[in-house]
RNA sequence: GGGCCUGUAGCUCAGCCAGGUAGAGUAUCGGGCUUUUAACCCGAGGGUCCCGGGUCCGAAUCCCGGCAGGCCCGCCA
């Protein structure tokens, strides 16, 4: 069997959209595709999926021949329908606004939408995804897909007919799919608006009020018109994809379920209305959140590429959105370190296994390559299990945990010297050890004999770390006390568990004055 | 009402989209670490790949039909 580019679907979906363009007859020279940015709602790592995938067929397009081009498309011109949980509460006084006309909350961009857009961007930006960039309201202003909506509110009755006819849905068989931006209010939705006027190019409305989210909202009543050649408005979702591809020459797309009956329709209505063959497309599934211990406590915490960047590299984030395509992704920041070590296992393959491989084996090369955005290093780098730096971690004294980890390393002969390289998986995994693995102290009940115990043990322990190992034996023989049991005590109140480490070696690293410490305070209470 | 996903070891899941010897983690059990019970290291057991048909030399994987759980859409975008 021929393989395709690098073996992964990724590959096969740039084969199928330069098969379909071939059949198509259309020119090759440059073969574009497309990811739209949410800029209502933080981003999810959902919304980088879609970016992120579209720019590795980018990349596989390229791999193949053929030029292509990577655009990411931010939807700054939608209204906000509702305040993400944990934004402000005077959030609610702006919406149905554009969000490119919105504040930005956090005060740092020029608007609501390019704060979220930003978001997105920082995440593909980290993870060395390259896109050109394009906004919606800049894209109406400018006048970019003014001949396709003209089109489209020509033939505004003939779309309607066909939206019911697709989805059952009637309201477009009243209205004209164009949102206008009421003059008045500056808000978007509410305003209806039923003619379209072809010698001005203008959509007549009136500011009525409609239903977002279950919740009626009321328009100011204004009477007005909006000249389709500009930002006074924009089309509907049903429509307006349509619009963008035959405009921007988009060849592929891919888009989540949710929206698959707007897909439907835009495909329609850019086959028969813009005579634009649709872009060729791949539905996928919703990334749903699994949570993670302290991640999902706090409220309205939607789970970010941040999130994950925050323990993870960005390769293992790739990895995540690369894998595959079809089924749904449950995604949790407990499972980032076996994303971590999947990412070694694969760098292992693709510098050992260079011939004779299996097709299995050639698409974890490419996966491997996808994940470098097919610049892979030249040399592997050292792997170390991040189970093992999360547990390192986690028993390190603070504030020297770095230092202690690195040193245990090399005790350990896993590394020689700790490079840029080793400090940042070590920063990566306690971040994860700090949120996930959190040691909690309890109070622990003491007899008065086992406080007497403790506090002798205080005083005998050494810097060595086999006298104060010795010192536990010692002290459980004299006081006739199984070693076990006091071993458990122990481990009770300084990790909150009912094992762990060697406990000489342990004391010794987290330093004799805390050690003594967190036992004192154990006696005390 | 329409569409989709999932079902694999006790548990959590990978493998399925391009068919080729059934996998990992965890739990369990056994062994190791010159006074621990290791969170460490080595090893073992453990499977009707949900059920039933079909295609194929060959099916966890592709097709058809069930069963069970979940998700999305249904006049917001």
């Amino acid at each position: 069997m021929e393989v395709i580019g690098k073996g992964t679907w990724i590959d096969l979906i740039a084969y199928r959209v330069v098969e379909r363009e071939k059949s198509l007859g259309r020119p090759l020279e440059l073969i574009r595709v497309e990811s739209g940015l949410g800029a209502s709602g933080i981003p999810h790592i959902g919304s980088l999926a879609d970016a992120a995938r579209a720019a590795a067929v980018k990349l596989a397009l390229e791999n193949l021949g053929y030029r292509s081009e990577f655009i990411a498309f931010s939807d700054d011109m939608d209204g906000l329908r509702k305040v993400p949980q944990g934004l402000p509460d005077w959030l609610n006084s702006y919406l149905a606004y554009p969000v490119s006309s919105i504040p930005d909350p956090f005060k740092c961009h020029e608007s609501y939408g390019s704060h979220m857009s930003s978001m997105l961007i920082d995440a593909m930006e980290k993870c060395g995804i390259e896109f050109k960039f394009m906004s919606g309201r800049d894209a109406y202003r400018k006048g970019v897909y003014a001949n396709q909506a003209i089109k489209i509110l020509e033939n505004w009755e003939k779309i309607g007919q066909a939206i019911e006819e697709i989805t059952g849905q009637t309201k477009f068989k009243m209205q004209l799919p164009y949102f206008p931006i009421c003059e008045n209010c500056h808000r978007i939705y509410l305003a209806k608006a039923t003619e379209y006027d072809r010698e001005s190019q203008k959509v007549l409305y009136k500011c009525e009020g409609t239903e977002i989210r279950k919740r009626f909202i009321k328009g100011c009543g204004h009477e007005g018109e909006a000249k389709v050649n500009g930002d006074q408005g924009k089309l509907a979702w049903k429509v307006e994809f349509a619009a963008r591809w035959a405009s921007l020459d988009i060849r592929y797309e891919a888009y989540g379920k949710d929206i698959a009956d707007s897909v439907k329709v835009n495909d329609w209505v850019a086959d028969n209305i813009l005579n634009f063959p649709h872009p060729y497309h791949v539905k996928y599934e919703m990334f749903l959140d699994k949570g993670g211990k302290k991640i999902s406590k706090s409220a309205g915490n939607v789970f970010t590429p941040q999130t994950w960047l925050k323990y993870g590299t960005p390769q293992s984030l790739l990895l995540l959105l690369y894998k595959r395509i079809v089924g749904t992704r449950t995604i949790s920041v407990e499972d980032i370190p076996n994303y971590m070590d999947e990412v070694d296992q694969l760098e292992e393959i693709y510098f050992t296994r260079k011939e004779a491989l299996s097709m299995w084996e050639i698409k974890l090369r490419g996966l491997y390559e996808y994940i470098h955005l097919l610049k892979p290093p030249e040399k592997p780098s050292k792997h170390i299990p991040y189970s093992l730096l999360v547990q390192l971690c986690t028993i390190a004294p603070e504030g020297k945990e770095v230092e202690y980890v690195s040193n245990k390393l090399k005790q350990y002969g896993m590394i020689k010297e700790a490079d840029e390289h080793i400090i940042q998986r070590i920063k990566l995994a306690l971040n994860w050890s700090k949120d996930m693995h959190e040691v909690k102290r309890e109070k622990v009940e003491l007899s008065d004999k086992e406080k007497q115990m403790i506090k002798e043990l205080i005083n005998s322990l050494t810097n060595d770390p086999k006298e104060s190992q010795q010192a536990i034996f010692q002290i459980a023989k004299k006081y006739e006390v199984e070693p076990k049991d006091f071993f458990k005590k122990l481990y009770k109140i300084l990790l909150g568990t009912e094992s762990g480490p060697r406990l000489g070696p342990y004391l010794v690293d987290i330093g004799l004055e805390k050690a003594r410490t967190i036992l004192s305070q154990a006696i005390e209470s």
